[in-house]
RNA sequence: CGGGGUGUAGCUCAGUAUGGUUAGAGUACCUGGUUUGGGACCAGGGGGCCGAAGGUUCGAGUCCUUUCACCCCGACCA
């Protein structure tokens, strides 16, 4: 392509709304346009970079075995009806009528309509299993899209789903979707972490999510200093405690504490760790018909981790609950205790089971007990793991330990069971002849959010910094001065020698300075430039490598054998 | 969905408190010239329903009402 008649419309400034770099520099690089909230038109760089990022997957999908179908994106309300998430879903699902009055939805996502394609399609045990994906356009409507493209409403994603006969084809086939997606992000040269993630309300024995570490991720991750082992903050979890501190002594008691309401307080008025504190977290808990409010017990040295906190209750959703609410049920805030306290329900961390040596409120204005064993209620209450991991707790799977670190979703893999084939009645016959329910797993990954993760993780100040395999094009060849006929010649040859051999390369040819095309080449990103200028006279030309921004004097009779070794 | 903010040239923004020539700047674009290794310079030029609708007024970018859009913080996000 010759810039000269490329449709890039580079600027030097990036919209007033733009904060993220990816965001900042596709939009300033001529990648992407806003139209309306959340809404992208991809102009022609993206549209190369996308189209490289869904042959890598192809490539992946089709050694594992995958098969790609595309399914509407139209999608019949009935569908959402019968799986029971046209309630679920609630705002996010964009619907209309057509003009037979007919309601649709855009799809955000096709379980419903993939296992309706193969309901009565695939009726036995000997067809299964089956893997089948897509890359399609989806829509959700965000309630407050951002982030260019990490965070559209309208976005294209790669959404596969595996169906069955049994648990242990699909814990094989999740196996290897995992691997599989793996190798796509190593190919796109990301550096990311598959960490556990919470199911959510979706269900699920298990998932993994595929985080791309950037320090502007909206995830933030526990990776172990040591092993393999991440999670995502709302699912991670620690093995003991190493150094637990020293424990208080004494008997008992029950202590005047004026005016001591918080856990810090608490532990310089005892002298003691906060580890030997009970810190109790009320939270409202809302259910389907009702809400309620229920009291979480940890230890002082530990935050409530508000999604285990939502799981342990069985909740749909977890909000605050003002003092005058607690008051209300006569309880005291910054004197609850876990002891003689039936005003709500209570959770207890699984710390705190046979804890001994605690300070805990005494559900009396000004009053803690101190060396309280909670082996006394550890027979009755309910235990559950609703802490925070902590940096620096010790890792569950080794002895190592706990960072946090910020990540970008850009992939989630799920086993989901038999929900949505038993919702919607998608069976086959087992080698008895009777009726099973597909078992299915499902595997997205975002692909216009790659786009935007491979730059957020891969720029500088000047601009994008495509890795090899996800780059509109590998090769600029830059005439420096457009007059200069020698130049041009070069530029010239070598642009239809690179083209010959297959090599995806930008002629500048563009009757701007210097400067301006070396500003606009680091904009956009190419690996590679080929400086063509002044230095011809000396038979050089230079090779500017855009992520380590060194210039490298070539012979201008050696470029063309020198560029392909790099590329 | 709660709270806040902004809509003026392709883009970034002045101008609006106090209504009054022909609505501005930078940048981008076009023409001519100079320049040619880090977004260059000089001269000339095109480009606006001042988000939309209604109202007040002799007169509205500016005041009033309504409405739409976009953005930020939060909630939400299989």
């Amino acid at each position: 392509m010759r810039r000269s008649r490329a449709f890039i419309p580079t600027t030097k400034e990036a919209p007033s709304d733009a904060t993220l770099a990816s965001h900042i520099f596709l939009s300033r690089a001529g990648f992407v346009s806003q139209v309306a909230s959340g809404l992208y038109s991809y102009m022609p760089l993206a549209k190369r970079v996308i189209k490289k990022i869904e042959n890598v997957i192809n490539e992946e999908m089709s050694k594992a075995g995958a098969q790609e179908v595309e399914l509407s994106f139209v999608t019949p309300a009935d569908l959402w009806a019968e799986s029971g998430r046209i309630e679920k879903f609630g705002k996010e699902l964009l619907r209309f009528r057509d003009r037979k009055e007919n309601l649709f939805v855009l799809g955000p996502t096709h379980e419903e309509m993939m296992v309706d394609l193969v309901r009565n399609r695939i009726t036995s045990y000997k067809q299964l299993p089956m893997n089948l994906y897509q890359i399609k356009t989806k829509f959700r409507d965000e309630a407050r899209p951002r982030f260019g493209l990490m965070r559209g409403r309208e976005f294209i994603m790669k959404d596969g789903y595996s169906f069955h006969a049994s648990v242990e084809d699909m814990d094989r086939e999740f196996d290897a979707m995992e691997e599989a997606y793996k190798k796509i992000l190593v190919r796109l040269g990301l550096d990311f972490r598959i960490v556990e993630a919470d199911s959510g309300a979706i269900g699920g024995s298990g998932s993994k999510e595929l985080m791309v570490i950037a320090g502007s991720g909206e995830d933030t991750i526990a990776i172990c200093d040591k092993c393999e082992y991440g999670a995502n903050i709302e699912a991670a979890v620690r093995s003991q405690r190493g150094d637990i501190p020293a424990a208080p002594e004494g008997a008992f008691n029950k202590f005047h504490t004026p005016n001591i309401n918080s856990i810090e307080d608490l532990a310089n008025y005892f002298k003691i760790d906060p580890y030997y504190t009970v810190k109790c977290v009320a939270k409202k808990l809302v259910y389907e018909e009702d809400s309620e409010i229920v009291l979480f017990y940890l230890r002082g040295s530990d935050n409530l981790q508000e999604v285990k906190a939502q799981n342990a209750a069985g909740a749909l959703d977890i909000t605050d609950v003002s003092e005058e609410e607690l008051q209300a049920l006569g309880l005291i805030p910054g004197f609850i205790g876990p002891l003689d306290q039936d005003k709500a329900k209570h959770v207890m961390d699984v710390e705190l089971k046979n804890a001994t040596s605690m300070v805990c409120g005494a559900n009396e204005s000004d009053y803690h007990y101190v060396n309280v064993d909670l082996s006394v209620i550890s027979e009755v209450a309910y235990f559950y793991d609703i802490a925070e991991v902590n940096e620096g707790d010790c890792c569950p799977k080794c002895d190592g330990t706990l960072s946090f670190t910020k990540g970008i979703e850009v992939g989630h893999i799920f086993k989901l069971g038999t929900q949505y084939s038993k919702a919607l009645k998608a069976e086959f016959l087992d080698e008895n002849g009777k009726a099973q329910p597909f078992v299915m797993g499902t595997y997205g990954m975002g692909v216009s959010r790659l786009v935007a993760a491979i730059i957020e993780q891969n720029h500088d100040e000047n601009g994008c910094i495509w890795t090899k395999e996800s780059a509109p094009y590998m090769v600029n060849v830059m005439i420096s001065n457009i007059k200069d006929e020698a130049q041009v010649a070069l530029g010239e040859e070598l642009y239809h020698e690179l083209n010959a051999s297959g090599v995806e390369c930008i002629l500048d040819d563009g009757k701007e300075r210097f400067g301006f095309k070396m500003k606009d080449a680091e904009l956009i990103g190419f690996p590679y430039t080929i400086i063509i200028g002044k230095e011809l006279e000396n038979g050089l030309v230079q090779i500017y490598d855009r992520k380590t921004t060194q210039k490298t004097d070539v012979k201008s009779d050696e470029i063309y054998a020198k560029i392909m070794e790099l590329i």
